[in-house]
DNA sequence: GGTCGGGGCGCG
DNA sequence: AAAGCGCGCCCCGACC
């Protein structure tokens, strides 16, 4: 069954039983505690009194529905309660409103319908929210009694107007899910990226464990020893150039004998100066510096290379992203147009190989590293439905099995496979994209049509029915000019159209990759899950967990604070959880699981089961393979 | 003084 | 070796 979930003021909120068409089964219930009434639907009967009857009732546990993830579930976490499965309607309203844009006729100049209104109400309602939790984290123990009763008396009347919003809002998105072209899957990237959205939740409070002394050492061994912050004009701390830094950079004033020192950061004087000795580059970029020959090209590649570590996962950010010996950063859950996450500050899915050696595991844990090794390729072979691909595909490694039809050579099949993803054509790739034309042509053929709908201006959609973005009204005013044969052609036009064509080239693999990965990793949540409650008497000692302030669980003043029917967690600012295996990382096709050593067996295997599953459910029977490369380490680089 | 696009580079 | 796709974030420099 479903249940609907309004948040309300203080620790309160406002539920409601749902049948599986979204239709109400039972009048909304307020309840004081949020958390506890969450907990009493997910938990066994054994560790919750009077969830017994209930669950009797339920028969299983419920897919919450609520309009965002991201507003509550951090709240929940906090309070120590964590859910199996939900609906995310903000991201279900993401999904369909791309699906369906391409087709509705004038989105703009309809009248907005009640579920237009439903929607707006919600947005209103979790923005809000989210202000009074900043205006609350700001207060941290102050008493404002003005707050209190701007909470009470204009927050409370609004509770069930949105539960209503909440609820014909999730009724339509479930008719709409099932009116798609292939229900079932749609259905199945919904409930997939809704379990995204928790796994990412969770991802943030465990933090990926991150030892800021070897960070440190590393740091001052490449760069020198950390400098001290010193005054800027405007008063602020400003820290200096670390010394080998500073070194480098006076090697390549020196390099070009200038009177005013040349700043390597800045493209235009590096430019500038090697013109100025007949070096002629169109950029400075690594690739091409490495090609040019001049004395400040070495120390200028160098400069350039620890200049970024020192800018972008430097000491700053130590200070900034690492606290208590965890990485946090925020995952943003259908943030990239293929499906994709995005993440939001640090940086976090692009941390350099270098300092992967800052990741190790807690006294006693290791790290469990897997990655789906060749993704995209095999997904396209599944995708496109080509025997002779797909028999290359069914085992080992794709690109060696390939290489026969390449004049033996790996390098060329992965050139090949590669151009045909992503559009290339330039050098030796055409060449090698016509073998791959004539050996595969269903393979070519899928990626090649996607390519002619983008360049027409169509959309195309990814496995699960993930639809890529409809051309802007920019892109269609150049290439429809240039369609005209009276009006004068842009040259820009061919290039535009072509541009577009690589995106959707692209997007039908990408996003399909996509839909893989995110329903392997909710499968391996869910996977994991029985792993903790199986050894909950390993006999390791339990890991004693801080448990941050947050606003369910922070000490309120006691008019405002609702009587609450029974505590779940025992009082205090420590709390003790079994261990449990904890997701900690999750970029594009690769997952970290942190875990007690006696448990990363166990793990092994439901990663096995959970990539075996996702195939399954996503491209049923296929001879394609889809092998993850699993490795147990102490340290995120040792696993290769 | 702040904002914003481009260049550049890290990741997949 | 780089290229062709998708991102986030740093610095610079032009601009308001």
């Amino acid at each position: 069954m479903r249940v609907a979930l309004v948040p309300g003021p203080g620790q309160s909120g406002l539920l409601c039983e749902l049948d599986e068409d979204g239709s109400r089964l039972a009048d909304p219930v307020e309840v004081p505690d949020l958390a506890a009434a969450v907990q009493s639907y997910e938990a066994p009967a054994s560790e919750t009194p009077g969830s017994e009857a209930r669950r009797s009732e339920a028969g299983r546990q419920p897919r919450w529905v609520w309009w965002s993830s991201n507003g509550i579930y951090p709240a929940l976490l906090r309070a120590g309660v964590r859910v199996a499965r939900c609906h995310d309607v903000a991201l279900a309203d993401a999904l369909l409103a791309a699906r369906d844009y391409a087709s509705s006729a004038s989105p703009t100049s309809a009248d907005p319908t009640p579920v237009d209104l439903a929607r707006e109400l919600l947005r209103e309602a979790d923005a809000r929210r989210q202000q009074r939790s900043d205006y609350e984290a700001a207060q941290q123990a102050l008493f404002d009694p003005v707050e209190a009763a701007a909470e009470a008396g204009e927050i409370q009347p609004d509770l069930r107007e949105t539960l209503d919003a909440l609820i014909k809002l999730h009724a339509d998105q479930l008719a709409r899910i099932a009116a798609d072209e292939h229900p079932g899957k749609f259905a199945m990237l919904v409930a997939a990226e809704s379990a995204g959205a928790l796994a990412a939740a969770e991802m943030t409070i465990a933090g990926l464990p991150w030892r800021a002394d070897v960070h440190d050492e590393l740091l001052t061994d490449l760069l020198g020893k950390r400098p001290a912050a010193s005054l800027g004009r405007t008063g602020a701390a400003q820290p200096a150039r670390p010394a080998r830094l500073a070194e480098l950079a006076a090697e390549i004033s020196a390099a070009f004998g200038s009177q005013r020192p040349v700043n390597p950061d800045s493209p235009t004087q590096v430019l500038r100066a090697l013109a100025a000795d007949g070096v002629r580059l169109d950029s400075t970029r690594l690739a091409v510096l490495r090609g040019a020959d001049h004395p400040a090209i070495q120390p200028l590649i160098e400069y350039k290379e620890l200049s970024r570590l020192h800018s972008a996962f430097g000491w700053s950010w130590l200070d900034t992203w690492v606290a208590d010996g965890r990485f946090r950063p925020e995952y943003v859950v259908g943030g990239v147009v293929s499906g994709r996450w995005a993440s939001r500050g640090g940086g976090a899915l692009q941390i350099p190989r270098m300092l992967r050696r800052a990741v190790i595991a807690d006294p006693g844990w290791v790290l469990v590293v897997a990655d789906a090794a060749q993704l995209e390729p095999r997904v396209l072979a599944a995708l496109a439905g080509d025997r002779a691909f797909a028999a290359a595909a069914a085992s080992g490694d794709l690109y060696t099995e390939l290489a026969g039809f390449f004049g033996g050579e790996r390098a060329k099949a992965k050139i090949a496979l590669l151009s045909a993803m992503y559009g290339g054509a330039g050098g030796e790739a055409g060449q090698l994209l016509a073998v791959l034309r004539q050996r595969f042509p269903a393979a070519a053929g899928y990626v090649e049509a996607a390519a002619r709908a983008g360049e027409e201006g169509r959309v195309v959609r990814s496995v699960l029915g993930r639809t890529c973005p409809p051309p802007s009204a920019r892109w269609r005013a150049l290439t429809e000019e240039a369609a005209d044969p009276d009006s004068e052609r842009d040259p820009g036009a061919g290039s535009a159209s072509r541009a577009r064509g690589r995106f959707t080239r692209n997007f039908v693999v990408q996003a399909s990759a996509a839909d893989w990965a995110q329903v392997m990793l909710a499968n391996l949540r869910a996977g994991l899950s029985k792993i903790s409650s199986q050894k909950e008497s390993s006999g390791l000692p339990p890991r004693q967990e801080p448990a941050p302030p947050d606003l369910i669980t922070a000490p309120r003043p006691e008019r405002l604070t609702a009587p609450r029917p029974e505590r779940l967690t025992p009082p205090g600012p420590e709390r003790v959880t079994a261990p449990r295996p904890e997701l900690v990382f999750f970029q594009h096709d690769e997952v970290i699981v942190h875990c007690p050593a006696d448990q990363a067996e166990d793990v092994v295997a439901a990663i096995g089961s959970a990539a075996t599953a996702a195939t399954e459910l996503i491209f049923g029977p296929t001879e394609v393979s889809f092998p993850m490369t699993t490795a147990v380490a102490n340290c995120y680089s040792d696993a290769k």
